[in-house]
DNA sequence: ACTATACTTGACGTTAACGTAAACTGCGGA
DNA sequence: TCCGCAGTTTACGTTAACGTCAAGTATAGT
């Protein structure tokens, strides 16, 4: 059976972090696991804010800006006014990530002319020897 | 006439950051600027691997990390132990690149897909008032 | 000669994102 | 009953990447 909730640890080990982080993550306010005593219990919303959260975090993204974007993207959309800020904040991260494939790309054309140029040298040094 | 050399105060405004960054960034052994008297005088090789210091920042690279790339991008590349390990390099740096780049259409297509559902709400909540 | 401006070195301060150690609680097993 | 383990809180430590003075130098303009 698939489990529906999670130890601290279940979770550090799943997505290779330390409880630790998930702890610091829950300060941020990036997840908040109901309690048993005063043990966490994590439940699959907190799953899916902590990946979300990891993405953000690869992507170079600040934990201050994770928690915005996430708690806009499951947040209320009652008013015009949310939905237009809402709107806004993801048009801004849109371009930045758009930005961001292109530096991505031209790295990697980069990588691959250095890598093809390598090849090259070192055939002809293998054959030379 | 397109100049040749640059101070530390027109490389920092050409790529927005502060003269004590790029001033770090030596130390790091990310630029080597010559001298006249004390005065550091920066010269187009320093531009270019500013330039793509500035790069992997925004890539979420950490400083040690781009200097032993941008090191080996314009360092030695004589013996075949010195290509080797420029090649693992390089795939290491793409395959990373690559997974990031995975990240940010995940990413772009869910910014995509939230964006169409508030625009709709949007639409809607406009029409009924 | 005086001043403003840009540059220098050196040193300490700061923030983010955790790491790490100490001391405690609660629980299942021998 | 005692052990060992997983979890908890509190709090101080650490690293990266600069920021922010302070105090001095060099030069160009008035």
């Amino acid at each position: 059976m698939t489990e529906t909730t999670w130890s601290i640890s279940e979770l550090a080990h799943e997505f290779s972090i330390t409880p630790r982080t998930i702890r610091f993550y829950e300060d941020q306010g990036i997840v908040s696991p109901s309690r048993i005593g005063r043990t966490r219990v994590y439940h699959p919303r907190d799953r899916t804010r902590l990946r979300l959260a990891l993405r953000g975090k690869r992507l170079g993204l600040q934990i201050s800006e994770i928690v915005s974007l996430i708690n806009m993207y499951d947040g209320p959309k009652d008013t015009i006014a949310q939905l237009e800020r809402y709107l806004a904040l993801l048009a801004q991260h849109r371009d930045l990530l758009t930005r961001q494939r292109q530096d991505i790309d031209l790295t990697l054309t980069e990588i691959a002319e250095q890598a093809s140029a390598c090849e090259k040298l070192l055939a002809a040094k293998r054959k030379s020897a």
